[in-house]
DNA sequence: AACAGCTTTTCACTAGCTGAAACGCTGCCG
DNA sequence: CGGCAGCGTTTCAGCTAGTGAAAAGCTGTT
């Protein structure tokens, strides 16, 4: 009991609570705009007080932006010099947006860039089609690696240790086409090294699809996956072929502009 | 000398400073990429281990990313999500980003979008000319209200005692061409009220001009100015009447959406 | 005019943040 | 090859400064 306490408490040695409380409180107001500090008290377990001054300490920076009219609180303009900042140091993003937008125009699907950190990824990019019927996705989002088509394009090409880790890890099903079976993963993940690229259908989202190839860097190592996203009902078999060629011809192009200097196929 | 202290605290009163302090240091990394602990606790002044621990805590929830090889930190995907929440909140962003983007294809020169936040100002979106030379401007970036074409238009428009708090501070000048006397600054406001836009030449930046129009909301307050920027050398007499055309005419389409259904001109 | 629901302020307590100093790693130079 | 320098990491005791509770101010409502 008292060790289940003290590993749970591992991780957080040098967490500093009240950075970590205010980190919590920011992201609590990017989904509830213009809440007031009672709502957000209530919605993140703090008294009142605590989160009027964490606010305050957060608007004074320009993090949060406070109406007057209305007392309530909504992200500030702070965020975006932040966020400005770390596009402009990921060489990555910023070498691939243009990339990802003239691919979206040309298959007038969405395009998304994904990065694994850990035994997770994160949605770095997106260029988003003027269709109505499209996948909603948002930056920043975090996600699993035993779904979607860039994310297990990221584990096929991730480190032993951390494949390892997630084939022993849970892994929940978010559709009825989600793969649970890790010896059945492990084996498509063989395959998708072996294919360089990965085509999946409704494993994560039902009635999506997503057809992603990885991204080298100048040393061969993957550091991204880029894939075409939409619903299935617009996935011909035409238009699926006309995919593969263009989702791995874009990752190709913007490895390169990456560094990297021969095909991933070359050795086969 | 108590009660200047006293005074000094005021504005700090519900400061969290541990907190301001973490701001503080994802700020710094966002202008020093890829510095070690060692190298942040220098700049900003904090003890190694303080800087260790704010940074282990801003790494756990992703706003700051450690490369493993050098031990060093730079800014996380994390700021990236908060931004693009930030971003859709904010409807103006939202709205103009689109018309920007159109706006500086057409005269194929840097188009910026700026509130006002108190005293001073904000640049929360550009869209980018790919001409060499360019004006280089970042997101976030707060600047004073006295100089260049958007600020001193946001000025204008600007609630009688903002501009008299500007007009009584320190107006400092970045150029031999900036305006620091507030009776001639006074005249120049009235003049950019009655004109509805402005030009501005190297009173901010030498050797760049800028021409700026207000951007009103439903309610037909002023809530950002849209400004065209480059290099004088570029600005023919032609060019300039093209710009202020096109300035006013975007900066219209953009309040038009934003819910504003008269033109400012209307009552002249 | 009293009330209800909110934000803001105050205050005393002690949790947990803090700085200093010691530790151990890594890469460099003799 | 071995010692040294410089860095990140860990430890620890002291006391600052963050904290919750409760009361005071607002604001708009019936």
């Amino acid at each position: 009991m008292l060790d289940q306490i003290k590993a749970d408490k591992t991780g957080m040695e040098y967490t500093i609570s009240s950075v970590d409380r205010a980190l919590a409180l920011l992201e609590v107001l990017a989904e509830h705009p213009n809440a007031g500090v009672t709502a957000i008290a209530e919605l993140t377990g703090n008294t009142k007080s605590m989160v009027f001054r964490v606010l305050f300490t957060l608007e004074q920076r320009g993090y949060v932006r406070k109406d007057p009219a209305t007392r309530t609180y909504a992200l500030g303009y702070r965020t975006l010099y932040l966020a400005d900042k770390a596009g402009n140091q990921i060489s990555l993003i910023r070498v691939a947006q243009p990339h990802m937008d003239r691919l979206s125009k040309l298959c007038n699907e969405n395009v998304h860039l994904f990065v694994r950190e850990g035994t997770g990824c994160i949605c770095v990019a997106i260029s988003e089609t003027p269709q109505q019927l499209r996948l909603s996705a948002s930056i920043g989002q975090r996600s699993m690696l035993h779904t979607g088509g860039a994310p297990k394009t990221l584990l096929a090409f991730a480190p032993d240790e951390i494949q390892q880790a997630v084939l022993d890890s849970e892994l929940p099903a978010y559709t009825p086409a989600t793969i649970t079976d890790p010896e059945i993963l492990r084996k498509l993940l063989r395959k998708i090294r072996r294919d360089g690229f990965h085509e999946s259908r409704s494993d994560k989202d039902a009635g999506a699809f997503s057809i992603a190839a990885p991204i080298c860097d100048y040393s061969g190592e993957v550091i991204a996956a880029l894939s075409i996203a939409g619903p299935e009902s617009r996935l011909t078999a035409d238009f699926a072929k006309k995919c593969r060629a263009m989702v791995l011809d874009f990752s190709g192009a913007i490895a390169t502009e990456m560094g990297w200097d021969s095909p991933i196929l070359a050795s086969r």
